[in-house]
DNA sequence: AACGGAAATGAAAACGGATGTCAATCTTAC
DNA sequence: GTAAGATTGACATCCGTTTTCATTTCCGTT
């Protein structure tokens, strides 16, 4: 009996996600997956983020050279992401330095936002000029 | 003497900047300063924010509905910007709450981006669902 | 195993924000 | 005033993303 498309793509698409360990646009997210599945069309990738999205599966990270970029995030913990905005390279930061900010932003009647901070933007130690 | 295109055109975009009092996108910078100056185009507009990004007079604060926003800024002190993500309502955080943050950071090797943390996202009173 | 409705897929088209092009206009130096 | 150089704005183009839609796959029911 063949075996379905959708179970095989799925997989791929996850296997992909998880596999290339930094932030990844829709793009590489697709040329990735496609070594293994060489039919998966780029608008299932698109749909599979936005499907990991929803289930938490995945941050949003920003952009890279125009390309929307995305983390893969365990959902285990209260933790936060810092991505490289040149090679995409990730750090988990675990416990919540953003304490503090979020208690001025507070005080001032702004309620930080936990999910646009949840990736945060830096450079590592490869990409910092000397 | 017709007084020039290009002087009235820059005025109207400063001003218009600066009287918006929220994050905006390039069209909505068009669209204000075109009340001033009818004529003036949306590629001046573009181009506007792309010289004040250089001079340091705007800052990047992400993307509201797919399109890119900005915020003004007085270069005057180190200081951060809370940006509503619902309608781009400012408040500006005097010092420096970002410093644990930053230190978290360095500790596994990560400089945190400054300019990419100018604009920091979150909801104003308004905004926050009751 | 066969059927049928619901969901997923991928190719192609459509969309939209941002950028590039270029002739016309304006500014500034002389 | 004139010429060289910068700025402008209409339009074309680019490109990431979303939408569309016919086809295929999945899965519960018979």
């Amino acid at each position: 009996m063949e075996q379905g498309r959708n179970r095989r793509n799925r997989t791929a698409l996850l296997e992909a996600g998880r596999s290339i360990g930094r932030a990844f646009s829709a793009r590489e997210l697709h040329e990735t997956a496609r070594r293994d599945q060489p039919t998966l069309g780029l608008t299932t990738a698109y749909r599979a983020i936005d499907r990991w999205r929803d289930e938490g599966l995945v941050e949003d990270a920003g952009t890279r050279s125009g390309e929307a970029v995305f983390v893969m995030c365990g959902a285990d913990g209260h933790h936060h992401h810092l991505v490289c905005v040149d090679c995409g390279a990730i750090t988990t930061l675990e416990g919540c330095a953003l304490t503090p900010l979020r208690e001025a932003a507070a005080s001032v009647g702004f309620e930080l936002s936990d999910r646009a901070l949840a990736s945060l933007p830096g450079r590592c130690s490869r990409c910092t000029p000397a």
